[in-house]
DNA sequence: AACTATTTATAAGA
DNA sequence: TTCTTATAAATAGTT
């Protein structure tokens, strides 16, 4: 495909051969390597030279290509019957790469590629499907939601509740620890001690509060794990 | 490698990547047979298009190059587990089941079915899929819709012409007719016939032009056929 | 599927 | 082998 056309049949001249032979090889190896990119196909090539040298390449690996591929053939050629669990299990990868391969034709369907080949009733019905799908997801996005925002709702009553007995309590501790300065003032009258004692009865229901609060806030954090 | 210069990676477009494919899966293939021919090698060439479509070549026989292959890389990777072959025969079994069971869990979530152990977030993608999936869809309905509406109306215009040419003939049979009538009125003031050749002449020019709609309707409910 | 403007591949020569 | 270059082929985008 240069200077002169030629004929495709072996080149006679040894030398020559080999030379097309590199030049030729890498082509082939390039153009395989972007079918299978540009196309998102499984390519595997191997290429013995007349001397006996191997190349080859493919995108994924080679041992699960030629697998495939023995699947592949195996339907289609009755050549060799080894054994019938052989057979059994061709027979099911049968099964299954057809079962994977409509799967895959109708979840691209369903995404909206490969529309070419189909009718307009055919269409019609993925269109309805589709449109059934879609407010079934909906619907149930909803759901869950609401759903969330009830546990939110349910747990924001309970911490006002909490909040409430808390403060309730916070309130008689804070008295009866009045009570109890009261108490020692009027003891310590006699032998001259008294602020500081105050200061320990208030720290202490500080300290209570704030443990609940956390132990509380916890609980949320676990139970609404993995919000978005 | 024309019109444009593209850069080597995956065709966006699904219907273009497939366009591409056939038309570079020919190429590749030319080549490789090229390669075999000219330089006098093996050469074993598979392909799995992105639908699962198997394409292979080889000169000699696929078997017996992956055999080749095989005896070859086996001297390279140097630890042969025994029954290599059964292993990956059943790992392809595993793999194939996981494909289905994968492929028809998420064919039954875009129904609609099976939403409750998904969460918002997942949910929100599904729908974001399903909408994209039905626009494209509905979109393509549409496209064919009036790819039909656009034939339909041809197809009138062409009935239309036909028409048009059909009056001019039947007008023109009906003068030759009447002149005809004319004709044999003027000859029948000698025997004494008149009124019945009239009615026959004017039926005949009738039953021409029922004949030829009817043919012409027969036509396009043909290449109507499976409409909807 | 057919058509082209371009890009690539490559045969021959150095 | 590698580089160059004229020419054959392949092909991306379009119709």
């Amino acid at each position: 495909m240069a200077r002169e056309k030629i004929k495709i049949r072996k080149i006679a001249n040894a030398t020559a051969r080999q030379v097309t032979f590199s030049k030729r090889r890498r082509g082939l190896f390039k153009k395989a390597e972007e079918l299978a990119i540009l196309c998102d196909a499984e390519v595997g090539l191997i290429v013995f030279s007349a001397t006996g040298k191997l190349f080859d390449l493919s995108n994924t690996s080679m041992k699960e290509i030629i697998d495939r591929y023995n699947t592949h053939s195996k339907n289609t050629t009755a050549g060799d019957l080894p054994s019938l669990d052989l057979q059994l299990e061709n027979g099911n990868l049968t099964i299954l790469s057809n079962q994977v391969a409509e799967a895959t034709r109708q979840l691209r369907n369903m995404r909206g590629e490969d529309l070419n080949g189909l009718t307009i009733q055919e269409l019609q019905e993925l269109e309805k499907t589709l449109e059934t799908g879609l407010s079934r997801v909906t619907q149930k996005k909803g759901e869950q939601i609401m759903e969330q925002i009830k546990g939110l709702r349910n747990k924001g009553i309970q911490l006002m509740e909490e909040n409430t007995k808390l403060r309730y309590q916070v309130a008689k501790m804070s008295n009866a620890g009045k009570q109890v300065v009261l108490d020692l003032e009027n003891a310590l009258h006699e032998d001259g001690q008294s602020s500081e004692s105050v200061t320990n009865v208030t720290h202490c229901g500080n300290l209570y509060e704030n443990e609940d609060t956390s132990d509380t806030c916890l609980k949320l954090g676990l139970s609404c794990s993995g919000w978005k």
